[in-house]
DNA sequence: GTGAAAGCGCTAACAC
DNA sequence: GTGTTAGCGCTTTCAC
């Protein structure tokens, strides 16, 4: 393996102006930087990046907190941040945590050994208030979900409104008797989706109805979703509508729904969330908010570059959602 | 941020002692390891991993080159290598490819850069012989897809075994009229399978029929696998049988069969391959190969590994499937 | 059992 | 426009 050593005898000058050549510094001749740069392939040498590391005091890596890269919607938000990173030179390093917050600890703490010039968390529960501590250290972007208090720097849709236009489109097709299915995890996107549910209801002087809220899995299976909407749809007085808070869960509703002989969406209407599951592989086609997963992405490490570089610490992104009206909703 | 001179200031010994009580050297006395832990505990002190790399000459990093993470397969060889590397104390730098060959070479010079001790690739085209070179020089592995010839370290299930046992499967339902939706990628999986395809047929004196092979998008699609499905099924002598390359391709079939008025499997017994998709989201639940994918990706780094340390480098492990009988198939 | 010191490969301040 | 040199923070001989 050449070093820079080498290629500067290759090239018969200092180590310095071919440092000065790799780092595309204007102050060096135009013939001596052609020697440089065919020593360079000649050796075929590439920089170490550990020395470069250690003498620049950074590392040119982000790392990735996530739960679960086995979930299509991190996944997609994975893949804007690892094109947007690519093209700012830098790499994305992966730490799963299947959901352990000691493991989001133990990731974190690659930032102060130094592996990653900042971090992009997914999935932080609200009340994880410990965050703050470490984006107060070092650069750090939440995506999609973030603590209740506390300001850091993140990227999400705005999930209360979001919620409150699909909640709008169901009453204003005229169902009165509305169901939610939400979930049993610790995400601010749950509780505020649910309170928009709640409140839409009331605004509407609709009854909120404690039987028409069911909780499915914290990770929005099928199965739990299929579940959640049998037990909702076997209630006497069952609703016409169910918002549900993911498109697995919706599709879990729907099926649901053929089992117990409703058809969808003459008899039920089903919404999802997300947009990233299924939804229009099998009718009836899916009416969703679609998140924009791949630039909530891109933003969440544009932001994290500016906390990088910048120093910019509190910037809070909100990107639109688009609430797509497909073939599982319809007017009661 | 506290360096290890800190540390050995503060606990009043040497740096050489406080680097011998990081890396669990025996020699230092047990009254000296803990003033020297006080003293880390003390500054929250840890290591710069630039500077521990640059001189080991290591990084404790492996790279993933992937052409999408947003395809579910890749997503469980990851989490199965991302575990696997975690416990072995290593981190997973990915890099996105979108299939393109430029990306996939961008992404092995890190290894030249010392970004990375050793890479697994995924996709890998079967006339991709370049990385043989590479893994001459350094630590590869080759996951599910490998070039036909030169030995590079590999994991991947026997496709040909696989496709052999779905095609006997299917031979032995009494179905004669068998078609195959296969793909127009570079794939090694797709030639064995295809061959596979063709020989059984062969092999139980069943003419192989051209416009029973059918090609869809070099990505699986669901509407590519629609499509062709569509097209062999309009033929005027239809086949009773689809052995699929995917299971989102198989999903296509079944809702092409579906649409044409064709009842699965009573009129069309179809087969898919993978086992990550929806298989048994939706009736018919569907008969495929499972693929080992979480195990595929520990082994690829239990190989990576071997390759890294000990130097073994031409290890093949081949990793069983298994054949799942579901709903989308049957005699005829 | 512990310390002093060399050096991993690079960048950047300073000299010329 | 180019060279010399001092480190970045760590590990690892080699002394003692």
């Amino acid at each position: 393996m050449a070093t820079i050593e080498d290629v500067a005898k290759e090239a018969k000058v200092s180590v310095a102006t071919v440092s000065r050549v790799l780092n595309n510094k204007k102050a060096v001749k135009e013939e001596t930087c052609k020697r440089v740069y065919r020593a360079i392939d000649k050796l075929s040498f590439e920089p170490n990046m550990s020395a470069r590391n250690l003498r620049r005091n950074e590392t040119r890596v982000i790392l990735i907190v996530t739960p679960n890269i086995t979930n299509p919607y991190y996944a997609h938000i994975l893949a804007g941040i690892g094109d947007c990173a690519q093209e700012a030179g830098y790499s994305a390093l992966i730490h799963n945590t299947s959901g352990n917050e000691k493991r989001v600890k133990a990731g974190l703490d690659m930032l102060k050994k130094k592996r990653a010039d900042g971090a992009i968390l997914f999935a932080s529960n609200m009340d994880s208030m410990w965050i703050k501590e470490y984006a107060d250290e070092y650069p750090i972007v939440l995506c999609s979900e973030y603590p209740a208090k506390g300001h850091v720097p993140r990227v999400s849709i705005d999930n209360y409104k979001a919620a409150q236009d699909v909640m709008e489109y169901i009453i204003g097709m005229g169902h009165i008797r509305i169901a939610t299915i939400s979930s049993s995890n610790k995400y601010i996107s749950t509780a505020l989706r649910l309170r928009a549910y709640k409140e839409s209801l009331l605004w509407h002087n609709i009854e909120v109805h404690e039987d028409y809220i069911v909780y499915a899995d914290a990770d929005y299976s099928f199965m739990s979703g299929k579940e959640a909407a049998t037990k909702i749809l076997k209630q006497k007085n069952r609703p016409t509508a169910i918002f549900c808070i993911s498109d697995t869960i919706a599709l879990g509703a729907i099926t649901a729904a053929k089992e117990l002989g409703i058809d969808v969406p003459s008899g039920l209407s089903v919404i999802g969330f997300d947009d990233v599951d299924d939804t229009t592989m099998f009718h009836p086609y899916i009416t969703t908010i679609a998140q924009p997963c791949y630039d909530l992405g891109r933003q969440a490490f544009r932001i994290l570059y500016n906390c990088m570089n910048d120093g910019k610490a509190d910037e809070v992104t909100v990107l639109p959602h688009k609430f797509i009206i497909r073939e599982s909703s319809g007017s009661i």
